[in-house]
DNA sequence: TAGTAAACTTACTCGCGAGTAGATTACTGA
DNA sequence: TCAGTAATCTACTCGCGAGTAAGTTTACTA
């Protein structure tokens, strides 16, 4: 019932999505809907939350606190990527419908906070075991904002090139974001720490 | 007339956004605003098309054919951000509205695909003049669309900043993509090529 | 197998807002 | 001063969709 509310939300967009096509799509009757997840606006944020959910634990799962820092990212990227690759839906709807719609932005800003937050604390402790100077809180915000933002958008070239592997996107952000475009066009290529199996078929 | 639209298409997003408010922000009558832009539809497609203009607009001005790419892309990048700092509701229509509005989303990915290949063809010349090896279109157009979507994030991350200067925005961007974050930790920065004028009061 | 409670549906109400018909005001020229 | 017309507004219609009242079926109990 979540996933035909998500699968409609994600295509319509709050406002144009009706209650009544929802209920088509999980195979129930409006009324049932409203006993069981209240309003269109509580059904909405339910999807939120649970997508929500969903990223940040398949994010947190994958990156082991005891490794570096560099392949805590990796793994995180990694994990994120595969997350936008298997719920397309609920991608959309966070991310595309969700951060427009002024009364639910706040709950989508919260979960990309959780993930910032994340980001900028591996920055902070891969700076600290390289012996680097700390730009600063707010500068490391700021540029975890950003990796974030530029993952965002890998995300949408993903769905948008279904036949793109969620590993190719990956490395691609690590190779952009860890080397520089200017090391990229000097030909020097980010590899990945630890070897990365790959899936099977390729 | 337009103005008022896209203040209230920002503030509210298209459906939530009623005619008979931007009729009252413009201080005209709804029919009026009927008889000049027609539909609402048409409305909010004119403010998508006018902003879109004024951005790309601004970023070509800004980027001399006849600079070396780097300095080009600096030069866009801070028009950018000077545009983003500026036409705050032209933004937020585009980039927070529109894109999930299935009927008008893609005459954003029309705008956005016209900064994405620009930016594409500065990576081309930057390599080419740098003797590195071509990595295909495709690679350069995918590191092209996630520059571009860092420079969405910092956007966002500008207008929740009000008093950041769009120039830090721009030159984290450069620091974060064109230095990588792997020498950041390092304590390396990248610098502007050429020296910038600071803005007065500053 | 009648009685009853739970699960579910049909068929409505009601408000909101896009879009418009017809009235009204402001100009123009004689 | 006033006929004619252009510009603008007031006050409506009408459809759509969120939310619900009342009825109906299903499942269970004794």
């Amino acid at each position: 019932m979540l996933d035909a509310a998500t699968a409609v939300f994600s295509e319509r967009g709050f406002h144009a999505a009706s209650m009544d096509e929802i209920a088509e799509r999980a195979g129930i009757s409006k009324p049932m809907v409203y006993l069981y997840l209240g309003s269109k606006g509580e059904l909405f944020s339910a999807c939120i939350r649970r997508a929500g959910g969903q990223l940040t634990e398949a994010i947190s799962a994958a990156a082991a606190p005891e490794l570096p820092a560099e392949q805590q990212l990796w793994a995180a990227v990694q994990a994120f990527f595969e997350f936008v690759g298997e719920h397309r839906d609920a991608w959309a709807v966070m991310f595309r419908q969700a951060r427009g719609e002024g009364e639910f932005a706040g709950e989508v800003a919260g979960i990309r906070r959780l993930v910032v937050d994340n980001v900028a604390d591996l920055f902070a402790r891969a700076i600290h075991s390289a012996g680097a100077l700390d730009p600063g809180p707010d500068e490391l915000r700021a540029l975890a904002h950003a990796l974030v933002g530029t993952g965002e958008s890998m995300a949408e070239w993903l769905l948008d090139h279904p036949d793109e592997r969620p590993e190719t996107a990956a490395t691609r952000l690590m190779n952009m974001l860890w080397m520089g475009l200017g090391s990229l066009i000097r030909g020097e290529v980010w590899r990945s720490p630890v070897p990365v199996p790959l899936p099977p078929g390729q």
